[in-house]
DNA sequence: ACACAGATACTCT
DNA sequence: GAGTATCTGTGTC
């Protein structure tokens, strides 16, 4: 079953984030399907939060998607490599979104090799810019919607435990002082797929 | 025009 | 495990 729009449109974007763990991010690129469990993720609050692209409700053309109503992708690039792969959540006017930073893979793990150019399963998807990667993420996917057909999210067959969640300061937000530390990082405790061992 | 980023992959110990 | 180069779009001056 597809996570329909909904489930994005939250005043809470620490409430999604940790909703989204468990679920099961698909990407269809080039007629080739990619699977992944997420296992990790960030919620960035557009109006308060320093570490967010859109704070004080600025916008640009970056992040313009981040002001659309909930259930978007919104791809940025990142050092002039990564590209990192964020959900849009909250109302029109409301620039919230979640950030997923690392995936257990469950199809396509063939072609998630390739595209990273490894040969090796582990940490192919453990970290926001190698997921995309494995995925076949990139700027083309910017502003898509997830009920579409190349990137959606799926529940899974067997309900999640939500005991299992521990909650962590943000990474790499150091410049946003008093709001680097807000707990807004959520992640599966003791999966080996989590960016940070 | 210009400084710098929601990270990764190297190279060494 | 720790330190370091990466390399370009975007935002701000």
């Amino acid at each position: 079953m597809i996570v329909q729009n909904d489930f994005y449109i939250n005043d809470d974007p620490t409430e999604v984030a940790k909703n989204l763990l468990g679920k099961i991010l698909y990407t269809k690129i080039d007629g080739i399907i990619t699977s992944g469990i997420i296992v990790e993720t960030e919620a960035y609050k557009g109006n308060s939060d320093r570490a967010c692209h859109a704070y004080q409700n600025k916008k640009t053309n970056r992040n313009a998607v981040m002001f659309e109503k909930g259930g978007k992708a919104y791809v940025y690039l990142v050092y002039g490599i990564h590209y990192l792969f964020n959900i849009v959540t909250n109302i029109k006017g409301k620039a919230d979104a979640v950030l997923i930073r690392a995936l257990e893979p469950v199809k396509g793990e063939n072609k998630m090799l390739i595209r990273n150019n490894k040969n090796n399963l582990r940490r192919i998807t453990s970290g926001p810019g190698l997921l995309s990667k494995a995925m076949g993420i990139d700027m083309s996917l910017y502003g898509e919607s997830l009920l579409g057909n190349r990137v959606w999210i799926e529940y899974p067959s067997k309900e999640f435990d939500n005991n299992k969640i521990v909650h962590a300061k943000r990474i790499g937000v150091d410049y946003a002082g008093a709001d680097a530390l807000l707990p807004w990082r959520f992640y599966i405790k003791d999966n080996i797929w989590i960016s940070k061992p």
